[in-house]
DNA sequence: GTTATTTCTTGATTTCGATCAAGTGACTTT
DNA sequence: AAAGTCACTTGATCGAAATCAAGAAATAAC
């Protein structure tokens, strides 16, 4: 049922059977319709969600009223909005789900009771930092494609150009002619 | 003696006399000679550093082997590396006192021993975020150049023009002509 | 099945910032 | 004081990506 989240914390953490038994008793499953959000603008992130099926974008609006794409998740992936969740502030942006989806998620204070119990569960901070590779905002077009390409295949074959593109920082112009250069 | 640094985790966390006695009871003072180094490459930050005295630059070396400045320190600041602390992970730049400089410091096996003696600290994961706030990559220079000038003044007089440049993304010269045009 | 709408591609033009280059002034070093 | 280095400025040119614009292809709506 868990196996998909039980094998990412693995990957984190050195964690005991009671440690997985413990962290699995206190996940809950939710289902997310499209177009529905897993966090608002001005919410505090308090969950630390998993998406086991479908797509969720994260996006604000700018003083132009654009959606500016900043993350893109699919299947397997932690869906978490890093700085609003580690300094416990209220998002600037919103989570929404792309398709029908579902997520299993644990609360902020259940995972800092997981800490107390056992200082094994400390390692998962890393989803918060590994999670995030993201194409470096210095790199030309081509090299960030080819690096999302690299990293993270799957949010190309789900997501339409526009999104990317917004998420990369270029045109959808300019995506488009950098994958005709590259086929 | 650690007045800076008392009202700036105040300013983050409601804590209480005993509580603060705890943290300060915890600091350890550290002088920096201009162009030692607080973090080095590859190194993981197991350290919180606040500047009492002096100014700290943190960079790394890209393939060209130009030094990339990431991230400018001056007093009463935070002086961590985001990334490698979270995540316990190998740092990918160096930490650098730019000036001869002081630092109190906190290590993350005492931060802990805190967040279990008081969840009150916990509210200090703030300044990790807060304090890493920079002029966004999307900005046009001039917009980056002001965004610094507002949320960080003392950056600005303190370093000189090219590492300033450099951590906000453009050519030495480009910076100039935004200062020549504001003036 | 036809019409809209959205998505993507392709071309022409423009623009902003990088690069290349030279020069000035301040500060060191000897 | 002369020579050298360093920090910054200013000008000219270039190039990459944005913008503007139009059309093709795919999808949705009626």
């Amino acid at each position: 049922m868990f196996d998909a989240v039980i094998q990412s914390i693995k990957s984190y953490a050195d964690l005991s059977e009671k440690d997985i038994k413990s962290f699995t008793g206190r996940l809950k499953t939710v289902h997310l319709n499209k177009g529905e959000l897993l966090l608002n603008v001005n919410a505090v992130c308090q969950q630390w969600a998993f998406c086991v099926q479908g797509s969720f974008r994260e996006y604000y609006l700018n003083d132009n009223l654009d959606e500016i794409t900043t993350n893109l998740f699919t299947e397997n992936s932690w869906v978490i909005n890093h700085s609003s969740f580690t300094g416990q502030l209220p998002s600037k942006c919103k989570i929404e789900a792309f398709e029908d989806s579902e997520v299993v998620s644990i609360s902020i204070h259940d995972l800092h009771h997981l800490i107390g119990e056992s200082p094994a569960f400390f390692a998962l901070g890393k989803i918060l930092e590994v999670d995030s590779t993201r194409p470096s905002a210095t790199a030309t077009p081509e090299e960030k494609y080819l690096q999302l390409l690299d990293q993270n295949p799957a949010i190309i074959q789900r997501f339409p150009l526009k999104h990317i593109a917004s998420y990369l920082g270029m045109t959808p112009e300019t995506l488009s002619r950098v994958r005709g250069k590259i086929r």
